[in-house]
DNA sequence: CGTTTTTGACCTGCGC
DNA sequence: GCGCAGGTCAAAAACG
């Protein structure tokens, strides 16, 4: 996972996160998490998620609610070097901890590679198949990524321990988390107000994380709050829109849906940026553990 | 009390 | 210009 990464930059829930922005985590730390993830899914294995909860390849999520677990997928990929061209490239220009926040993790940093569950991300781009996810808007979400040739090298899976290596055409049909740029988005409204669109796509938790409405939202470290639902055309899944909540200022934005075509993957888009730098922690307590067990 | 979620109303851009 | 659809606002309620 993002373990070997940036550990302070590790999206759980809150108290994970706190903890972990508070000290350097511990892997033990996520037991609790992955317990839960067990007692969601009862019949799956932790350790190669993939059979009763989420399909096939949907497996790399081990720690609980698998979104809680995963830092920022844009993050991470900027830090791998994968995301963003053009306007996009500045997406989180402003957190300064690109290089001194990695200090935290210590000895986790030889966990990259061979323990991260981004080991099968794609990105997408100009000359990928379609993405199982949305493939009418992350089809034209793929042509913009600037012919952006992704390392195709993520941590490896800590899960399956399957082949970190991401082709470009045979991951596609089995990849659960597609990254790409979104300025041709299907969406071409409002188009020009966007700055640095990214869309990103995820296997989505069955209710690990869900809200009273049961909607499904992966959480980040970035405080998000949620200003204001849609259903959308043609989908029977509304979109969530949410702003940061970690800085008063800030104007980053993003928008989860579900896939139209596959209820198993959300749709993250990322607008804007964030102009603060990491939270330590989330603002506040209240309201985010709303009708959650 | 401070923060979040919910949700209907309003605003705005685009196509016709 | 009009209508549609996406995006945002803001008040109320809920939560710790």
């Amino acid at each position: 996972m993002f373990f070997g990464l940036e550990m302070e930059n590790y999206q759980g829930d809150l108290n994970d996160i706190v903890r972990a922005s508070a000290e350097p985590a511990h892997f033990s730390d996520m037991v609790p998490q992955l317990s839960s993830w067990q007692q969601e899914f009862p019949s799956s294995d932790p350790l190669s998620f993939s059979s009763s909860a989420m399909e096939d390849d949907y497996s790399t999520n081990t720690f609980g609610d698998p979104f809680s677990a995963i830092r920022d997928p844009l993050l991470l990929l900027q830090e791998l070097n994968v995301v963003g061209t053009g306007s996009s490239s500045t997406y989180f220009n402003n957190s300064p901890n690109s290089t001194n926040d990695h200090h935290h993790m210590g000895g986790f940093d030889d966990m990259t590679s061979p323990c991260n569950i981004f080991s099968r991300i794609q990105i997408s781009h100009s000359s990928n198949p379609l993405p199982p996810c949305d493939p009418p808007r992350m089809a034209a979400a793929s042509t913009g990524l600037g012919g952006h040739k992704a390392p195709a090298v993520f941590p490896s899976d800590m899960v399956n321990a399957k082949s970190c290596l991401i082709d470009n055409t045979a991951a596609a049909a089995s990849v659960p988390v597609q990254i790409s740029s979104p300025r041709n988005l299907g969406i071409k409204r409002r188009l020009g107000k966007s700055q640095g669109k990214k869309v990103v796509c995820i296997p989505a938790p069955a209710a690990a994380n869900s809200r009273s409405s049961g909607e499904v939202v992966p959480s980040d470290l970035w405080a998000w709050r949620k200003y204001g639902q849609k259903p959308i055309k043609g989908s029977p899944y509304p979109r969530g829109y949410y702003r940061c909540s970690s800085s008063k200022g800030c104007s980053a934005r993003k928008q989860v849906e579900r896939s139209r075509t596959d209820p198993n993957m959300l749709v993250i888009t990322y607008t804007s940026e964030h102009n603060h730098p990491w939270p330590t922690q989330r603002n506040a307590l209240a309201g985010s553990t709303r009708s959650q067990p």
